[in-house]
DNA sequence: TCTGGGGTCCTAGGACCC
DNA sequence: TCTGGGGTCCTAGGACCC
Protein backbone atom coordinates (compact mmCIF):
# COMPACT_ATOMS: atom_id res chain seq x y z
CA UNK A 1 0.00 0.00 0.00
CA UNK A 2 1.68 3.12 -1.22
CA UNK A 3 1.70 6.05 1.14
CA UNK A 4 2.45 9.86 0.13
CA UNK A 5 3.55 13.01 1.89
CA UNK A 6 2.91 16.39 1.46
CA UNK A 7 5.38 19.09 2.61
CA UNK A 8 4.78 22.67 1.85
CA UNK A 9 6.13 26.20 3.41
CA UNK A 10 4.18 27.77 6.15
CA UNK A 11 3.01 30.96 4.58
CA UNK A 12 5.82 30.77 2.31
CA UNK A 13 6.37 33.70 1.00
CA UNK A 14 6.75 35.66 4.16
CA UNK A 15 8.22 32.61 5.54
CA UNK A 16 11.22 33.88 3.11
CA UNK A 17 11.44 37.13 3.76
CA UNK A 18 11.65 35.99 7.91
CA UNK A 19 14.38 34.22 6.86
CA UNK A 20 16.91 37.32 5.97
CA UNK A 21 15.48 39.53 8.78
CA UNK A 22 14.58 37.87 12.37
CA UNK A 23 12.90 40.83 13.63
CA UNK A 24 10.07 40.26 11.66
CA UNK A 25 9.62 36.99 13.85
CA UNK A 26 5.94 37.99 15.78
CA UNK A 27 5.37 40.95 13.31
CA UNK A 28 2.30 40.17 11.26
CA UNK A 29 3.96 40.25 7.29
CA UNK A 30 2.40 40.38 4.02
CA UNK A 31 3.71 39.89 0.42
CA UNK A 32 1.91 41.31 -2.24
CA UNK A 33 1.37 40.25 -5.62
CA UNK A 34 2.62 41.91 -9.01
CA UNK A 35 2.35 45.42 -9.31
CA UNK A 36 2.05 45.56 -5.30
CA UNK A 37 -1.82 45.18 -5.79
CA UNK A 38 -3.15 42.58 -3.51
CA UNK A 39 -2.07 40.27 -0.52
CA UNK A 40 -1.04 37.11 -1.44
CA UNK A 41 0.50 35.49 1.49
CA UNK A 42 0.29 36.17 4.76
CA UNK A 43 1.42 35.11 8.23
CA UNK A 44 -1.04 33.76 10.81
CA UNK A 45 -0.44 36.94 12.48
CA UNK A 46 -1.52 38.87 9.54
CA UNK A 47 -4.61 36.68 8.81
CA UNK A 48 -5.82 37.59 12.66
CA UNK A 49 -6.20 40.81 11.84
CA UNK A 50 -8.61 39.71 9.36
CA UNK A 51 -6.36 40.41 5.67
CA UNK A 52 -7.64 38.04 3.50
CA UNK A 53 -5.99 36.25 0.35
CA UNK A 54 -6.34 38.67 -2.49
CA UNK A 55 -7.23 41.51 -0.54
CA UNK A 56 -6.80 44.94 -2.77
CA UNK A 57 -3.91 46.57 -1.08
CA UNK A 58 -5.49 50.11 -1.48
CA UNK A 59 -7.80 48.96 0.77
CA UNK A 60 -5.96 47.64 3.67
CA UNK A 61 -2.97 50.03 3.60
CA UNK A 62 -4.35 52.00 6.94
CA UNK A 63 -5.09 48.87 8.52
CA UNK A 64 -1.37 47.82 7.91
CA UNK A 65 -0.10 51.03 8.89
CA UNK A 66 -2.04 50.34 12.43
CA UNK A 67 -0.98 47.44 13.20
CA UNK A 68 2.73 47.54 12.04
CA UNK A 69 2.60 45.13 9.39
CA UNK A 70 5.40 44.87 7.14
CA UNK A 71 4.17 44.52 3.58
CA UNK A 72 6.69 43.44 0.72
CA UNK A 73 6.34 43.52 -2.83
CA UNK A 74 6.83 40.08 -3.71
CA UNK A 75 10.58 38.54 -4.83
CA UNK A 76 10.37 35.85 -7.50
CA UNK A 77 14.19 35.02 -7.08
CA UNK A 78 14.22 34.81 -3.72
CA UNK A 79 11.36 32.37 -3.13
CA UNK A 80 12.30 30.37 -6.31
CA UNK A 81 15.75 29.53 -4.92
CA UNK A 82 14.24 29.07 -1.29
CA UNK A 83 12.57 26.46 -3.30
CA UNK A 84 15.19 24.97 -4.86
CA UNK A 85 16.98 24.19 -1.38
CA UNK A 86 13.63 22.70 0.35
CA UNK A 87 13.28 20.14 -2.40
CA UNK A 88 17.06 19.52 -2.50
CA UNK A 89 17.17 18.49 1.69
CA UNK A 90 13.53 16.66 0.44
CA UNK A 91 15.97 14.65 -1.89
CA UNK A 92 17.70 12.97 1.39
CA UNK A 93 14.35 10.97 2.45
CA UNK A 94 12.54 10.32 -0.02
CA UNK A 95 13.57 8.21 -3.58
CA UNK A 96 10.57 9.86 -5.64
CA UNK A 97 9.56 13.64 -5.40
CA UNK A 98 7.21 15.68 -6.99
CA UNK A 99 7.73 19.09 -6.59
CA UNK A 100 4.21 20.66 -7.30
CA UNK A 101 4.27 24.29 -6.97
CA UNK A 102 7.13 26.76 -5.69
CA UNK A 103 6.04 25.81 -1.97
CA UNK A 104 4.88 21.91 -2.07
CA UNK A 105 6.03 18.71 -2.69
CA UNK A 106 4.92 15.11 -2.99
CA UNK A 107 6.97 12.31 -1.58
CA UNK A 108 6.63 8.78 -1.69
CA UNK A 109 6.87 7.59 1.82
CA UNK A 110 6.13 3.77 1.00
CA UNK A 111 9.44 2.51 2.28
CA UNK A 112 8.89 3.92 5.47
CA UNK A 113 7.41 1.51 7.92
CA UNK A 114 3.93 2.87 9.08
CA UNK A 115 4.39 2.91 12.30
CA UNK A 116 7.33 5.68 11.91
CA UNK A 117 5.57 7.76 9.81
CA UNK A 118 5.36 10.57 12.31
CA UNK A 119 8.64 10.27 13.37
CA UNK A 120 10.00 10.43 9.42
CA UNK A 121 7.74 13.68 8.68
CA UNK A 122 9.31 15.67 12.36
CA UNK A 123 12.62 15.09 10.94
CA UNK A 124 12.24 15.98 7.59
CA UNK A 125 10.46 18.97 9.11
CA UNK A 126 12.99 20.15 11.33
CA UNK A 127 15.94 19.61 8.65
CA UNK A 128 14.01 21.16 6.37
CA UNK A 129 14.15 24.22 9.05
CA UNK A 130 17.36 23.81 9.98
CA UNK A 131 18.80 23.85 6.51
CA UNK A 132 16.97 26.47 5.14
CA UNK A 133 15.05 28.53 7.55
CA UNK A 134 11.67 27.76 6.09
CA UNK A 135 8.78 26.17 8.95
CA UNK A 136 6.76 23.73 6.94
CA UNK A 137 3.85 20.95 7.53
CA UNK A 138 3.34 17.35 6.34
CA UNK A 139 0.44 15.53 5.87
CA UNK A 140 0.49 11.87 5.13
CA UNK A 141 -1.93 9.78 3.22
CA UNK A 142 -2.52 7.11 0.47
CA UNK A 143 -4.24 9.32 -1.75
CA UNK A 144 -2.84 13.02 -2.96
CA UNK A 145 -5.92 14.13 -2.09
CA UNK A 146 -5.88 12.81 1.11
CA UNK A 147 -2.12 14.10 1.98
CA UNK A 148 -3.25 17.45 0.86
CA UNK A 149 -6.32 17.04 3.43
CA UNK A 150 -3.87 15.74 6.41
CA UNK A 151 -1.43 18.43 5.51
CA UNK A 152 -4.20 21.73 6.11
CA UNK A 153 -5.38 19.57 8.82
CA UNK A 154 -1.47 19.57 10.43
CA UNK A 155 -1.59 23.16 10.00
CA UNK A 156 -3.56 23.30 13.14
CA UNK A 157 -1.56 21.03 15.31
CA UNK A 158 1.73 22.66 17.60
CA UNK A 159 3.46 19.21 15.98
CA UNK A 160 2.72 20.03 12.40
CA UNK A 161 2.66 16.42 11.07
CA UNK A 162 -0.35 14.58 10.48
CA UNK A 163 -0.35 10.77 9.64
CA UNK A 164 -3.95 9.84 8.06
CA UNK A 165 -3.18 6.23 6.92
CA UNK A 166 -5.16 5.04 9.75
CA UNK A 167 -9.01 4.78 9.03
CA UNK A 168 -10.42 5.54 12.22
CA UNK A 169 -7.96 8.64 12.66
CA UNK A 170 -8.97 9.98 8.73
CA UNK A 171 -12.64 8.84 9.39
CA UNK A 172 -12.12 11.27 13.10
CA UNK A 173 -10.60 14.01 10.98
CA UNK A 174 -12.90 13.95 7.65
CA UNK A 175 -15.86 14.42 9.77
CA UNK A 176 -15.31 18.07 10.82
CA UNK A 177 -13.16 18.88 7.32
CA UNK A 178 -14.81 21.26 5.32
CA UNK A 179 -15.10 20.68 1.80
CA UNK A 180 -14.27 24.23 0.54
CA UNK A 181 -10.18 22.77 1.75
CA UNK A 182 -10.68 19.58 -0.25
CA UNK A 183 -8.19 19.74 -3.41
CA UNK A 184 -10.29 19.97 -6.47
CA UNK A 185 -13.55 21.49 -4.31
CA UNK A 186 -13.57 24.77 -5.54
CA UNK A 187 -16.64 27.58 -5.28
CA UNK A 188 -19.04 26.36 -7.58
CA UNK A 189 -18.58 22.47 -6.37
CA UNK A 190 -18.67 23.63 -3.29
CA UNK A 191 -22.36 25.82 -3.77
CA UNK A 192 -23.61 22.71 -5.57
CA UNK A 193 -23.09 19.91 -2.90
CA UNK A 194 -24.34 22.46 0.07
CA UNK A 195 -27.59 22.41 -1.76
CA UNK A 196 -27.28 18.34 -1.35
CA UNK A 197 -26.22 18.78 2.34
CA UNK A 198 -22.95 17.98 1.70
CA UNK A 199 -20.64 20.09 3.93
CA UNK A 200 -17.89 18.08 5.54
CA UNK A 201 -15.21 15.57 3.66
CA UNK A 202 -16.78 12.78 5.26
CA UNK A 203 -19.66 13.31 3.55
CA UNK A 204 -18.24 13.96 0.23
CA UNK A 205 -16.22 10.94 0.73
CA UNK A 206 -19.60 8.81 1.12
CA UNK A 207 -21.51 10.28 -1.67
CA UNK A 208 -21.95 8.10 -5.14
CA UNK A 209 -19.45 8.31 -7.52
CA UNK A 210 -21.61 8.68 -10.76
CA UNK A 211 -23.57 11.31 -9.01
CA UNK A 212 -20.23 12.95 -8.36
CA UNK A 213 -19.24 12.93 -12.20
CA UNK A 214 -22.85 14.51 -13.42
CA UNK A 215 -22.42 17.30 -10.91
CA UNK A 216 -18.60 17.70 -10.94
CA UNK A 217 -17.16 16.29 -14.35
CA UNK A 218 -15.13 12.92 -13.98
CA UNK A 219 -12.83 15.46 -11.90
CA UNK A 220 -15.18 15.06 -9.21
CA UNK A 221 -15.58 11.89 -9.24
CA UNK A 222 -11.35 11.12 -8.62
CA UNK A 223 -12.05 13.41 -5.91
CA UNK A 224 -14.36 10.88 -4.74
CA UNK A 225 -12.27 7.77 -4.95
CA UNK A 226 -9.40 9.96 -3.52
CA UNK A 227 -11.09 10.67 -0.16
CA UNK A 228 -11.94 6.91 -0.32
CA UNK A 229 -7.92 6.15 -0.73
CA UNK A 230 -8.55 4.72 -4.22
CA UNK A 231 -5.29 6.68 -5.80
CA UNK A 232 -6.64 8.08 -9.12
CA UNK A 233 -3.99 10.67 -9.37
CA UNK A 234 -0.41 9.42 -9.96
CA UNK A 235 3.33 11.12 -8.62
CA UNK A 236 4.31 12.91 -11.55
CA UNK A 237 8.24 12.22 -10.84
CA UNK A 238 9.13 13.84 -13.83
CA UNK A 239 7.61 17.52 -14.88
CA UNK A 240 5.51 16.84 -17.85
CA UNK A 241 6.48 18.97 -21.32
CA UNK A 242 4.52 22.38 -20.36
CA UNK A 243 2.01 22.84 -23.02
CA UNK A 244 1.42 26.79 -22.91
CA UNK A 245 3.65 29.80 -22.07
CA UNK A 246 2.31 33.65 -20.99
CA UNK A 247 3.51 36.80 -19.82
CA UNK A 248 0.66 39.62 -18.38
CA UNK A 249 0.97 41.81 -16.82
CA UNK A 250 -1.19 45.06 -15.03
CA UNK A 251 0.65 48.67 -15.74
CA UNK A 252 1.28 50.13 -12.83
CA UNK A 253 -0.36 53.20 -14.29
CA UNK A 254 -3.06 53.12 -17.02
CA UNK A 255 -1.47 53.13 -20.77
CA UNK A 256 -2.93 55.62 -23.37
CA UNK A 257 -0.29 56.15 -25.85
CA UNK A 258 0.78 53.42 -28.12
CA UNK A 259 4.46 53.85 -28.23
CA UNK A 260 3.93 52.44 -24.31
CA UNK A 261 1.74 49.45 -25.32
CA UNK A 262 4.10 48.96 -28.06
CA UNK A 263 6.74 48.59 -25.84
CA UNK A 264 5.20 46.80 -23.13
CA UNK A 265 4.23 43.93 -25.34
CA UNK A 266 7.77 43.87 -26.66
CA UNK A 267 8.98 43.51 -23.63
CA UNK A 268 6.45 40.69 -23.16
CA UNK A 269 7.32 39.00 -26.12
CA UNK A 270 10.99 39.49 -24.48
CA UNK A 271 10.32 37.73 -22.23
CA UNK A 272 8.53 35.37 -23.25
CA UNK A 273 11.41 33.72 -26.15
CA UNK A 274 13.53 33.56 -22.96
CA UNK A 275 11.19 31.98 -20.92
CA UNK A 276 10.62 29.56 -24.28
CA UNK A 277 13.94 28.85 -24.98
CA UNK A 278 15.14 27.73 -21.30
CA UNK A 279 12.60 25.06 -21.88
CA UNK A 280 13.87 24.08 -25.17
CA UNK A 281 10.16 25.27 -26.99
CA UNK A 282 8.89 27.01 -29.62
CA UNK A 283 5.75 28.24 -31.30
CA UNK A 284 4.14 29.39 -34.56
CA UNK A 285 1.78 31.82 -33.26
CA UNK A 286 0.93 34.41 -30.18
CA UNK A 287 -1.79 35.84 -29.23
CA UNK A 288 -2.10 39.52 -27.95
CA UNK A 289 -4.31 40.99 -25.58
CA UNK A 290 -5.15 44.12 -23.58
CA UNK A 291 -8.23 45.71 -22.18
CA UNK A 292 -9.27 48.61 -19.38
CA UNK A 293 -9.56 48.21 -15.63
CA UNK A 294 -12.59 45.84 -15.32
CA UNK A 295 -13.25 47.91 -11.72
CA UNK A 296 -12.97 51.24 -12.61
CA UNK A 297 -15.61 53.44 -14.11
CA UNK A 298 -13.95 54.33 -17.54
CA UNK A 299 -15.01 53.13 -20.46
CA UNK A 300 -14.53 49.48 -21.37
CA UNK A 301 -12.73 47.63 -24.29
CA UNK A 302 -11.18 44.01 -24.10
CA UNK A 303 -9.79 42.99 -27.28
CA UNK A 304 -7.15 40.02 -28.09
CA UNK A 305 -5.49 38.74 -32.26
CA UNK A 306 -3.77 35.81 -32.78
CA UNK A 307 -0.78 36.48 -34.92
CA UNK A 308 1.12 33.30 -37.42
CA UNK A 309 4.59 33.22 -37.55
CA UNK A 310 5.26 30.91 -40.66
CA UNK A 311 8.07 28.87 -38.42
CA UNK A 312 7.89 27.48 -34.83
CA UNK A 313 10.20 30.04 -33.25
CA UNK A 314 11.35 31.00 -29.71
CA UNK A 315 13.26 34.34 -31.11
CA UNK A 316 12.65 37.21 -29.63
CA UNK A 317 13.22 39.83 -32.19
CA UNK A 318 10.90 37.34 -34.23
CA UNK A 319 8.05 37.33 -31.47
CA UNK A 320 8.70 40.81 -30.83
CA UNK A 321 7.57 41.42 -34.58
CA UNK A 322 4.67 39.36 -34.62
CA UNK A 323 3.32 40.80 -31.50
CA UNK A 324 3.84 44.09 -32.85
CA UNK A 325 1.35 43.14 -35.92
CA UNK A 326 -1.25 42.71 -33.09
CA UNK A 327 -0.97 45.71 -31.41
CA UNK A 328 -1.30 47.84 -34.56
CA UNK A 329 -3.88 46.11 -35.22
CA UNK A 330 -6.11 45.98 -32.16
CA UNK A 331 -4.72 49.89 -31.05
CA UNK A 332 -7.84 51.88 -30.03
CA UNK A 333 -6.64 55.03 -28.79
CA UNK A 334 -9.64 56.88 -26.31
CA UNK A 335 -9.12 54.31 -23.71
CA UNK A 336 -7.27 53.79 -19.80
CA UNK A 337 -5.55 50.57 -20.28
CA UNK A 338 -4.54 48.61 -17.55
CA UNK A 339 -3.58 45.31 -18.42
CA UNK A 340 -1.83 43.36 -21.46
CA UNK A 341 0.03 40.10 -22.52
CA UNK A 342 1.00 37.61 -24.78
CA UNK A 343 -0.12 34.00 -24.83
CA UNK A 344 1.15 30.94 -26.98
CA UNK A 345 -0.27 27.64 -27.04
CA UNK A 346 1.04 24.11 -28.66
CA UNK A 347 4.54 24.43 -27.70
CA UNK A 348 6.80 22.28 -29.37
CA UNK A 349 10.26 21.34 -29.68
CA UNK A 350 12.31 23.66 -32.21
CA UNK A 351 13.26 20.18 -33.45
CA UNK A 352 9.77 19.08 -34.42
CA UNK A 353 9.31 22.09 -36.49
CA UNK A 354 7.32 22.38 -39.73
CA UNK A 355 9.30 23.83 -42.37
CA UNK A 356 7.77 26.67 -43.74
CA UNK A 357 7.53 26.46 -47.45
CA UNK A 358 8.48 30.01 -47.93
CA UNK A 359 9.66 33.06 -45.98
CA UNK A 360 12.18 30.21 -44.65
CA UNK A 361 13.76 31.93 -41.67
CA UNK A 362 17.68 32.29 -40.46
CA UNK A 363 17.50 30.32 -37.25
CA UNK A 364 21.24 29.74 -37.23
CA UNK A 365 21.80 33.65 -36.72
CA UNK A 366 18.64 34.06 -34.35
CA UNK A 367 19.86 31.70 -32.54
CA UNK A 368 23.55 33.65 -32.31
CA UNK A 369 22.17 36.95 -31.10
CA UNK A 370 19.94 35.07 -28.77
CA UNK A 371 22.42 33.08 -27.14
CA UNK A 372 24.58 36.42 -26.46
CA UNK A 373 21.71 37.67 -25.03
CA UNK A 374 20.77 35.12 -22.58
CA UNK A 375 24.48 34.73 -21.91
CA UNK A 376 24.91 38.28 -20.87
CA UNK A 377 21.06 38.10 -19.14
CA UNK A 378 22.73 35.18 -16.81
CA UNK A 379 25.76 36.47 -16.15
CA UNK A 380 25.05 40.24 -14.90
CA UNK A 381 20.65 40.14 -14.24
CA UNK A 382 18.03 39.70 -16.73
CA UNK A 383 16.95 42.79 -19.06
CA UNK A 384 21.00 43.59 -19.05
CA UNK A 385 20.64 43.14 -22.78
CA UNK A 386 16.98 43.89 -24.11
CA UNK A 387 15.69 44.64 -27.12
CA UNK A 388 15.27 48.76 -28.91
CA UNK A 389 11.94 48.19 -29.19
CA UNK A 390 11.08 47.70 -25.65
CA UNK A 391 12.75 50.83 -24.82
CA UNK A 392 11.00 54.41 -25.71
CA UNK A 393 11.19 58.04 -25.27
CA UNK A 394 14.24 60.57 -25.81
CA UNK A 395 16.62 59.26 -23.46
CA UNK A 396 15.82 55.45 -24.33
CA UNK A 397 13.65 55.08 -20.94
CA UNK A 398 10.97 52.68 -20.21
CA UNK A 399 8.12 54.57 -20.19
CA UNK A 400 6.29 52.09 -18.59
CA UNK A 401 6.18 49.72 -15.42
CA UNK A 402 5.15 47.49 -12.81
CA UNK A 403 5.45 48.76 -9.18
CA UNK A 404 7.33 46.64 -6.89
CA UNK A 405 7.96 49.45 -4.39
CA UNK A 406 8.70 47.05 -1.39
CA UNK A 407 10.65 44.40 -2.94
CA UNK A 408 13.37 42.99 -0.65
CA UNK A 409 16.83 41.89 -1.69
CA UNK A 410 17.49 39.27 -3.87
CA UNK A 411 19.77 38.02 -0.85
CA UNK A 412 20.30 34.59 -2.26
CA UNK A 413 21.05 34.77 -6.56
CA UNK A 414 22.73 38.30 -6.70
CA UNK A 415 26.41 39.28 -5.70
CA UNK A 416 25.59 42.88 -5.16
CA UNK A 417 22.58 41.97 -2.41
CA UNK A 418 24.33 39.53 -0.07
CA UNK A 419 22.34 40.23 3.21
CA UNK A 420 25.55 42.11 5.46
CA UNK A 421 25.65 42.42 8.83
C1' DT B 1 -5.69 56.94 -7.21
C1' DC B 2 -5.08 51.99 -6.00
C1' DT B 3 -7.93 45.02 -7.31
C1' DG B 4 -1.84 39.40 -9.70
C1' DG B 5 0.10 35.97 -12.83
C1' DG B 6 0.48 31.57 -14.81
C1' DG B 7 -0.90 27.16 -15.39
C1' DT B 8 -4.06 22.48 -16.24
C1' DC B 9 -8.05 19.81 -17.43
C1' DC B 10 -12.84 18.96 -18.93
C1' DT B 11 -17.07 19.53 -21.63
C1' DA B 12 -20.48 21.16 -24.88
C1' DG B 13 -21.37 22.44 -29.24
C1' DG B 14 -20.31 23.60 -33.95
C1' DA B 15 -17.95 22.41 -38.29
C1' DC B 16 -16.97 19.04 -41.19
C1' DC B 17 -16.71 14.44 -43.24
C1' DC B 18 -18.39 10.02 -45.14
C1' DT C 1 -44.28 16.90 -48.54
C1' DC C 2 -39.91 15.97 -47.32
C1' DT C 3 -34.86 16.29 -43.96
C1' DG C 4 -29.85 9.82 -41.21
C1' DG C 5 -26.33 8.38 -38.42
C1' DG C 6 -22.12 8.48 -36.70
C1' DG C 7 -17.57 9.76 -36.49
C1' DT C 8 -13.51 13.42 -35.57
C1' DC C 9 -11.57 17.78 -34.66
C1' DC C 10 -11.46 22.32 -32.88
C1' DT C 11 -12.69 26.05 -29.84
C1' DA C 12 -14.62 28.70 -26.15
C1' DG C 13 -15.69 28.80 -21.65
C1' DG C 14 -15.82 27.02 -17.04
C1' DA C 15 -13.58 25.29 -13.03
C1' DC C 16 -9.81 24.59 -10.39
C1' DC C 17 -5.00 24.99 -8.68
C1' DC C 18 -0.98 27.71 -6.41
Amino acid sequence: MTALALIDGNSFYCSCERVFDPKLERRPVIVLSNNDGCAVARTSEAKALGIKMGHPMFQIRDLCRQNNVAVFSSNYALYGDMSRRMNSVYQGFSPDIEIYSIDESFLDVTHVRPGERTAWASDLRATTRQWTGIPTCVGIGPTKTLAKLANKAAKALPAGVLDLTDECVRAEVMAKFPIGDVWGIGRASQEKLAHLGIEFAGQLRDMDPKLARQLMTVVGEKTIHELNGIPCVGLETVAPQRKGCAVTRSFGERVIHKSQMEQAVAGYATRLGEKLRRHGLATDHVTVFMHTSPFADDPQRSVSMTVDIPEATNDSLTLIKAARRAVDALWKPGFRYSKAGIITQDLVPPAERQRALFDAMDHDKAAKVTAAMDEANRRWGRATVVPAATMGGPRKQQTFTTKFDMRSPRFTTRWDELPRC
